[in-house]
DNA sequence: GTCAGTGCAAACTTTTTGCAACTAC
DNA sequence: GTAGTTGCAAAAAGTTTGCACTGAC
């Protein structure tokens, strides 16, 4: 499904849902579920916000970000994550299931993808329960933040070796 | 293992990371660890900055809560979670690995268990990302809020049909 | 004695709320 | 026309930061 195919189906989805629950469909709406639609991967409302001033050049406040992106999510088009400090956002229609790897030295948040994983956590039964979605975190450390902390390591337990000596050197 | 054994070589592990990392053992960091590992199952920042007062007699200040959470997690000690607002933390040492329902709707967040699960998550090889620990949260919608939403459904359509009569009536 | 750690208050960031103006219905 | 939405600004909630004081080493 292309874009643009994707853009429509959303935007059919949305009204069904905002008529289905009595909500008036606004230019707003509309305007924030596209601009949410263009984006790649995650985002959180400050971008967002930027976003609809430059690209749709539709300006919306972040009152009603904030408000319009509830209903997206009910209406299932949007998913919200909480890793670091402010909420992340991501589309949910006609998008890959895939998981996140994020390091909890730098925060980096990488996605991957594992049918195996994805079909246990989706065939799983819970008990008065009805399952929409989920998402899975791995934290750890990322390669990057790996090596630098065998250097660190590396060089406190130098600092440890000297100190244990009783300051026998005039090395500070 | 019972509570006190428990404690004991949390407070050990700690004493280890402090050392190994050149932090000083303050009184506070162990009234902490311990009031941390009395408690079962999630908290926040304020529940534990009021379980300090309370349970320890032992009042430290709201930012020295924030930095001695980071040493431990760094130590392994400590899991952070975030749903809903505020970051929610829970002891992590021989602690059962057990995975989140969260509902959408009222944010009531259970716990449950799945050895299958888990398995298949702790063996998920990850490239270029060594793994320490992981959050599986499912969301859905919880046995209580299916019903209330079953009940406003109900009413919401027949809003509709009146509505769709062109009010035939002088009913509201 | 020194400097990491603490408490406090202020600052900052993100999200929510109250209210007047607007507009979809 | 009216009630749901919007924008704005203020408030709230959570977390971080600066600084003077304290106490672990």
């Amino acid at each position: 499904m292309n874009n643009q195919n994707v853009k429509n189906t959303v935007r059919q989805i949305f009204t069904e849902y905002l008529n289905a629950h009595g909500h008036r469909k606004t230019p707003e709406r509309y305007a924030i579920l596209d601009t949410i639609y263009s984006i790649d991967g995650h985002f959180d409302i400050d971008t967002l916000y930027s976003l609809m001033a430059d690209h749709e050049n539709f300006r919306v406040s972040r009152a009603t970000l904030y408000n319009t992106i509830i209903l997206l999510i009910n209406a299932r088009l949007v998913i919200k994550h909480q890793f670091g400090n402010s909420s992340q956002y991501e589309k949910s229609y006609n998008r890959d299931t895939h998981h996140h790897m994020i390091c909890t030295q730098c925060g980096k948040v990488a996605e991957f993808q594992n049918e195996d994983l994805q079909q246990a956590i989706e065939h799983t039964r819970l008990a008065r329960f009805s399952q929409t979605h989920y998402s899975l975190y791995i934290y750890g450390i990322c390669a990057k933040c790996e090596r630098a902390n065998r250097k660190e390591a590396k060089s406190a337990a130098n600092k440890r070796e000297k100190t244990t000596k009783k300051e026998a050197s005039s090395d500070k």
